[in-house]
DNA sequence: GGTTAAATGATAACCGATTATCAAGAGAAT
DNA sequence: ATTCTCTTGATAATCGGTTATCATTTAACC
């Protein structure tokens, strides 16, 4: 991937704007809306060599459903709309989780998903 | 499912035994100790009809690998550990995260998952 | 113990997600 | 504008997980 396509544009204009994990095929509704013949495999090429690029990284959520998002952001938990099904990003963190773990497991990361209802559902 | 089998015995006795979300393969392996023949499909008719009668639900936690447990646990957290893949449950919960949202998200639930290395990892 | 219908086990089929293929399209450099 | 090669888009192939099929086994009841 060394070309600056139409495409690929696209692309990385929605993660910009978007500011949180997209599936690939909110990726490629949303690059369709740029580039009506965006087809799911550029999707899929792009979001690897994206990603291999360290531009953006892929976040499991519970659900089975690989999102990614941009590199960088400060460290930041996720909201679930169970209307939407949209991740949104949350900044605030429950600190001190480590001391949940009973003795004898060592924490090195954690993960928060809040679900509800996003604004625009309600 | 009303017949009282040496199979379905095996599986309900591993979740009874193993306190902990198990993968419809950890199910297999365990349940073989007890059965050697038991198959995969078994396993899962067995679990259906198991999360069918309320004894048994499913725990979706990232990574894309549904996982089950026994109903009626109190509130409880989960921790995986990244050797062995294992999940184990964690009773305490950082309370109050709902005000961890933004003005306009309605929480009406959460999940945390702690990732590290368990004891028998270590 | 014999009968009968439900459950099992091996495996084929299915399903959604991802990747590979390849002819056509289009950046980039001349 | 032309050339060259990388990228795209349509779709076939693949993959792991789950479900369906069906002959065989076996629990439950007499």
């Amino acid at each position: 991937m060394e070309r600056d396509t139409r495409q690929r544009r696209a692309i990385r204009d929605t993660f910009t704007r978007e500011r949180r994990p997209l599936s690939t095929d909110e990726v490629l509704a949303a690059g369709r809306a740029l580039v009506p013949s965006l087809g799911i495999a550029t999707v899929y090429r792009n979001i690897k060599s994206l990603s291999d690029e360290g531009w953006l990284h892929s976040v499991e959520l519970p659900g089975g459903l690989v999102r990614y998002e941009r590199c960088g952001k400060p460290h930041h938990h996720h909201f679930i709309c169970h209307d939407c099904a949209l991740a949104f990003d949350i900044a605030a963190c429950p600190e001190d989780v480590e001391r949940l773990a009973p003795a004898g497991f060592l924490v090195d990361s954690h993960e928060l998903v809040l679900y509800g209802r996003c604004p625009g559902c309600r």
